[in-house]
DNA sequence: CAGCAAGATTAGCGTAGTCTAATGACCGTC
DNA sequence: GACGGTCATTAGACTACGCTAATCTTGCTG
């Protein structure tokens, strides 16, 4: 027999129920929110994410990411698309993009008012913000003037939601000779940021393409000084285009 | 058969397990540092606190909180006296004033670095607490320039957990015709609180007991005005008694 | 000292999220 | 057109909490 006294209660700290019973803090749960957020981040808006490529970046094993992905069509954030790929959905979108956002408001925080690390705050960000109340996030943002960019030169989207189109390439996607400025910086990885940051490639700076070899090896310029990288240590550089030098 | 292949994984977000594998946050779930927190709050190191009474404090089930209370004191961090009242160790005082510590510091930041309300910041930061790092909280504590009390005027223990002892006592403890200085306020309610600050019920403002009935009703003078309250209204103020005006 | 009421615990579930092992589905290749 | 490998999913467990209902313990009170 079919008891409806024994109601289904959520579980979660009370601290956080007594938060979303009064209205605020109605978020989702903190890795509905990291799932949203890495397929805005790897452009499941766009086009569909497979769930192997998802498990990998989310460091979560794939039938944990079938679950998850599961729920989250339940529950119309995103729909799957074919060999199980999920694609966001318009809430899902949405609400992804407010994560980022947070992380975003956050890292600018962590390097701009407390004078961390820009190379080492994507971690501290990434905690912090699911805890982050929209009444603290404006606050933050009010004491920073509303910044337009974080650290590593990501665009912070605005309260709607939107967020400046850019067209920016790979550093590895230049040609040979080629100008450009660094833009933005992918910021998981605190020891490649450091490097960057130690070889002056940082968002803003110029740099030129010298050479791209077939096995994957890069020479470029940047800030006059040379240097010399493998695939892997330049991925996640993401450059302007400069028009090459003067009109013909 | 038993089969030790399937080893028991904690389930904490991916983002937190890294971080905690990398030897960064290697704290407490959020739920047993709450716990720990509110028991010290009960003096649970001085005196042993009944289930119930932490079951209400916390907003949980009896039950709850004897389960939890079974396994916090299985990990050493209290132990069991008659009729299953708790009552801290050291190391589960440790712990307790590591999170209390977390909490006071950061309403400090929320009022005096992002211009939050007074009344209305302990819910935030009871949030956040289990979100900053041991880096993200020295580097706040820095920039406020090591604050040694919380806006309510609670003190705030150093990084060894050391904490001032002070001799304070209910607001509703004084004789008729005492004088006092009002020197902690309870934080948890925010309405309570409003009140509290139109009043003009802060920490170190001047306060004389004008009478107190047996009923319950207290009227007392602060700031020059006149006040009157039910017990439950002053519940939470704590005072440092003054001598009676000058040498007898 | 029997009985009752308050308070604590046991028993049994529920949800969120994770995992491994085994199975199923697709796709390109020969 | 069968076949092998990659990828996704199902099946089944497990932890961390939370809850209700029922039971057990205790101490007080008549």
């Amino acid at each position: 027999m079919f008891r409806p006294s024994r109601v289904a209660v959520p579980s979660r700290p009370p601290a956080v129920r007594a938060a979303a019973a009064r209205g605020r803090l109605a978020r989702l749960t903190r890795s509905r929110e990291d799932y949203l957020k890495v397929l805005f981040e790897l452009d499941a808006d766009t086009r569909a994410v497979a769930v192997g490529v998802l498990a990998r970046r989310l460091a979560v094993s794939p039938p944990s990411a079938t679950n998850m992905l599961a729920r989250l069509a339940r529950e119309r954030l995103l729909t799957r698309a074919a060999r199980g790929a999920a694609r966001l959905t318009a809430s899902g979108r949405r609400l992804a993009v407010e994560a980022v956002r947070r992380h975003r408001l956050l890292e600018t925080f962590l390097v701009r008012v407390l004078g961390l690390d820009w190379s080492d705050v994507h971690e501290d960000a990434e905690v912090l913000e699911h805890a982050v109340s929209d009444r603290v996030l404006a606050a933050l943002e009010r004491v920073m003037g509303h910044p337009g960019e974080d650290p590593h030169g990501h665009p912070i989207p605005d309260r709607l939601g939107r967020l400046p189109r850019r067209a920016l390439v790979p550093l590895a996607a230049l040609g040979a000779g080629e100008r450009a400025v660094v833009r933005e910086l992918e910021d998981r990885e605190p020891r490649r940021m450091a490097h960057w940051k130690r070889e002056g490639l940082v968002p803003g700076s110029a740099v030129r393409l010298l050479r791209a070899d077939a096995d994957g090896v890069f020479a470029f310029e940047v800030g006059g000084r040379r240097c010399v990288a493998g695939r892997e240590g330049i991925d996640g550089v993401l450059v302007e285009r400069r028009r090459a030098g003067g009109r013909p």
